[in-house]
DNA sequence: ATCCAAATGTAAACTACCCGACATTTCTGT
DNA sequence: ACAGAAATGTCGGGTAGTTTACATTTGGAT
């Protein structure tokens, strides 16, 4: 990897944007680069030293892990997203790891302990930061609610719509998605059994209001879903 | 309200400790006091400038409401609690107020204007801050998963050891809480619906695992609950 | 081309919980 | 001390969603 890469794999991201070049050029040096391949699992919170993590490319699904062995998708991420011990605080009661969702995935990491130093010579960096994991948190409280409050359709939907927006290419009121997620990961994030989901989907399809396959989910008019 | 008073109050929160007493004293200038009674309605997201507040007496719940007018509570807060714009920015997404739930409640707040230049001027006070919303978040993840993967009895159980230890009185496996939740709260928090609520509270009364009254709830021996 | 594992489809039994409806008790203010 | 409101207790009926169980399809590996 050429530090030039490197440099440039930084500076794109907005977290960084408040950093002089001279900062960011110093901030390469304490950068680490990482490949996988679908399916690899990327971290583990309980093994290694505390790490910051910031996906470059391809997607990623963060899963946790309860005392009885249930697992839930807690998040799904997008290039440019933060992951690892964002608390700044390595926490031995959360379990979790990270697995490779897309067939190319590129992350970047520094230290916990290097990123601290980091944010303490660069306050408008941490300000930055602390913004990020609090708008981090405002998400998930939403998520919490739509669970709290909503049946599993209405969650389904607005998680196909938020995907849509989010990563699906739009032509008007029609989205297409690159689909890299089974039914049981959409199942488990919005927190259904996978037969409610596969059940739900259909359900969608025979309506006309989405087309599911493998590769792809199609939205014909998002503001009918 | 005496400078020296406010001073004290900011003083003993762990948040403040990394300042010198000078910037602590700064700090004050910027500091607004307030004091509610019992089902005072405290602030609402959605009027004034933002501020962060950071509660100094008695116990307070910040309550959410989505599109449906439904209410969640979101948090039950102790003495030394923030609450308010702590993502550092407005949401007016979010709709949301605090009220307090003890006769007497005081809280002080900054702008949050105010609060950020002291962040950027205090990059070890940012680093605190930001560990602090960390723990939040971890702590709603938490509470998230519980949501997900277990019944309302476990629920109410965890929360139940949880209050305990977080403000009960110990003595051995025993302890004492001061009840000022009604069971409406309580069904509100673990996110069921108020007969359930009671229902499982009795249940757990009738197996001699608790005493509950309005005035204060007894948990018998906290490993058997 | 064929085999295997993973993903998807389908159906019935079961259940925890919600919701409505009401009775009873306790607190609060005057 | 009394009234009204708020909190608590109790009971079924209804149901969304889980669980179990199996069938079918799909894609990737050899």
């Amino acid at each position: 990897m050429y530090e030039e890469l490197k440099y440039w794999y930084l500076r794109d991201h907005k977290l960084f944007w408040t950093l002089s070049m001279s900062q960011i050029k110093q901030l390469c040096i304490i950068v680490g680069f990482k490949k996988a391949k679908k399916g690899d699992v990327i971290y583990f919170s309980s093994s290694d030293v505390p790490r910051i993590f910031l996906l470059k490319k391809g997607n990623i699904k963060i899963v946790s892990i309860d005392e009885d062995g249930n697992e839930t998708i807690k998040e799904i991420l997008q290039k440019g997203d933060l992951f690892g011990e964002l608390a700044l605080e390595k926490d031995s009661d959360v379990n979790e790891y990270a697995k490779a969702l897309t067939e190319e995935v590129s992350i970047c990491s520094f230290l916990l302990s290097d990123f601290e130093d980091l944010l303490v010579k660069n306050p408008s960096l941490a300000l930055s930061y602390t913004k990020f994991v609090g708008l981090k948190m405002k998400r998930f409280k939403n998520n919490y609610s739509n669970l709290v409050s909503k049946d599993a359709k209405t969650r389904l939907v607005s998680f196909l719509k938020e995907w849509a927006i989010r990563e699906g290419k739009q032509e008007g009121n029609k989205y297409t998605i690159d689909n890299y997620l089974t039914q049981t990961d959409i199942a488990q994030i919005i927190c259904t059994s996978r037969q409610t989901a596969t059940l739900l989907l259909n359900e969608l399809e025979e309506k006309n209001l989405i087309y599911y396959s493998r590769k792809e989910i199609l939205i014909d008019d998002i503001s009918k879903l």
